[in-house]
DNA sequence: TTGAAAGCGCTAACAA
DNA sequence: TTGTTAGCGCTTTCAA
């Protein structure tokens, strides 16, 4: 492998030449620029990212921290972040924290401190405010996507308007008896956004007027067998909704299925409105408020880039954290109509 | 942040006693790694990942190269990996290939080979000579997994027997007549695994001494909706098959819910067979072929894992090329049963 | 605009 | 078993 000098030598230059010329920091003349760069690319030179970063003390590199990654939602805000990293020349490096608490620790105390990474984004987890806090503490700039975290700039969805906006299209349609299918305390505890749909959802109901009915409640995981099985309960109630607003797409398709399977039709007999615009929702026909994961990575990678660059002018400006709402809008096919 | 040789001296022993002490290579008594470790915890040192590379050329990061990240092979391939990766104190870092020609270019010339990772392995990816030939040129073990790689260890399914196994199922319950769901030529190009599914299938077919209509046959795109579409051409027909192998759960689930809105039911009218066990396959009481992605991530890594290590002898040892099998295993729950 | 040279923080000979 | 020390391959002052 061909190393800078190779490079320099072969160009005519210095190397101190070479490095600016390639990175593109610090004066270079264009007639040299494009010698250094022809001779790079004719010997097949590539920076190595370890010598590059030690003596830069950037390494170009981004650490993403999911909670799993076998749901939609974390890998399209990772695809969504990877699309801009690598247009800027950026590696991600994944970190999935499945494991038990243990592994947790030596993640952050032996792969994200270790230097590897210039900046961190957290997808749907709840730091610790030890963990949020060694990471600040050495200049990692992190960003939350999806989740509160204590301090850091975040993206999320306002997920009671979000809900508020799923149930008043239920009510809009004339709806009155609406059960809502939320997440259960387990994941509360890592997201907070089951509590904060259901609290949307309630909101939605009192302001029409009508009662909050626990009856009308289920917890259920997110999956569409368990959402399947919720609407099961629901559905078989001898004073059955007439409308379901699920957390999440994945829990309405169950509930469509439920229903399904229960002889009713949707929307004739049932209304299903989900969160999500899941890549299923579309074929299921289920209207949903859509957020936009992929743009939310994209979003993401982008504030934490911002927060890396500033540097480079030696403008040390650890930004404010600032609260980003995600976008996200409703979108009616044909799951939801007027009640029966 | 603590360096080496504040732990030194907080140790009260030399910088390359505390790099002994914490690499564990090279010998260091008892007492000595114990107070290091000791020094190294109450500093809250971590090694330099850049410095600690460039000084021994070798990074503890293992790139994963995946064809996109929104399904769930890809990503329980990934999980799996991982799981071992981090347990022996290796970082993944994951290279999304779903961009253009030229972001594929980048990737391959500006990140994989920019000495950031020690080796790679490719998740259902047909990559060039040129790509394998530059990766391997450079002293990095490559492992491929789901899919062929001219000259690189890898680890598949034997498609062809498992498409057998799922057919030969439909056959020994007295199916004559057996559709087949594949994927389109599309798929092809990078996993080869449609064709071979299909060739299983026919040969199986064939070895029942049963003709191969070229009419029980449709290429789709590995999802539900497309399986769904797929199913509703074939069982509308009036010859229609009384069963159907599917060459993905994803797509046999769709079959299913094709044969519900033709007022089929499943198994009594159709029988269907997938190859996956998804997660969803429960769900739908799907039979099919399963394959455990997850563990062929575990295994991957490992196998990268024992190419990298035994140079710590000194012994560079590339292996052979090998194809391992992954296991697959016939799962029958209730979506198949004997011919009408 | 360019070059010389001093590190960046660690590892691994080599010597003791 | 431990310490000394020469790099690893770049970036970035500083001087020209």
């Amino acid at each position: 492998m061909p190393g800078i000098d190779d490079v320099a030598r072969h160009a005519g230059v210095s190397t101190a030449t070479v490095s600016r010329a390639l990175s593109g920091n610090g004066p270079v003349s264009e007639t040299t620029r494009a010698r250094v760069i022809q001779s790079a690319s004719e010997l097949g030179y590539v920076v190595s990212s370890n010598a590059s970063g030690l003596a830069s003390g950037r390494t170009r590199n981004i650490g993403a921290v999911v909670p799993r990654l076998d749901r939609w939602f974390f890998t399209s805000v990772i695809e969504g972040a990877q699309r801009v990293l690598l247009r800027r020349g950026y590696d991600l490096t994944l970190y999935n924290l499945n494991g038990d608490g243990e592994e947790r620790r030596r993640v952050f105390e032996h792969h994200l401190l270790r230097n590897r990474v210039d900046a961190v984004f957290a997808i749907c987890l709840k730091l610790s405010e030890a963990e949020v806090g060694s990471l600040l503490g050495i200049g990692k700039p992190l960003v939350g996507v999806g989740g509160p975290l204590p301090g850091v700039s975040t993206l999320r969805l306002d997920d009671v308007a979000v809900a508020r906006l799923a149930t008043e299209h239920l009510i809009s349609l004339g709806h009155r008896r609406i059960a809502h299918i939320g997440g259960s305390h387990e994941f509360d505890l890592e997201f907070h956004i089951p509590t904060n749909r259901r609290l949307g959802y309630e909101q939605a109901v009192r302001d029409a007027g009508l009662p909050v009915d626990e009856a009308l409640h289920r917890a259920s995981d997110f999956t569409i067998p368990g959402g399947y099985d919720a609407a099961k309960q629901l559905l078989d109630a001898p004073d059955r909704p007439t409308a379901v607003f699920a957390a999440s797409d994945e829990m309405a398709i169950g509930a469509i299925l439920a229903a399904r399977d229960l002889g009713l039709r949707v929307p004739e007999d049932l209304s299903v409105i989900g969160i999500d615009d899941h890549p299923l929702a579309e074929f299921f026909g289920l209207s949903t408020v859509a957020q936009h994961p992929g743009r939310q990575g994209e979003q993401a990678a982008t504030l934490l880039l911002a927060a890396l660059e500033p540097r480079r002018n030696g403008v040390v400006a650890p930004p404010e954290p600032v609260g980003h709402t995600a976008r996200a809008d409703l979108i009616v096919r044909f799951s939801t109509a007027p009640s029966p």
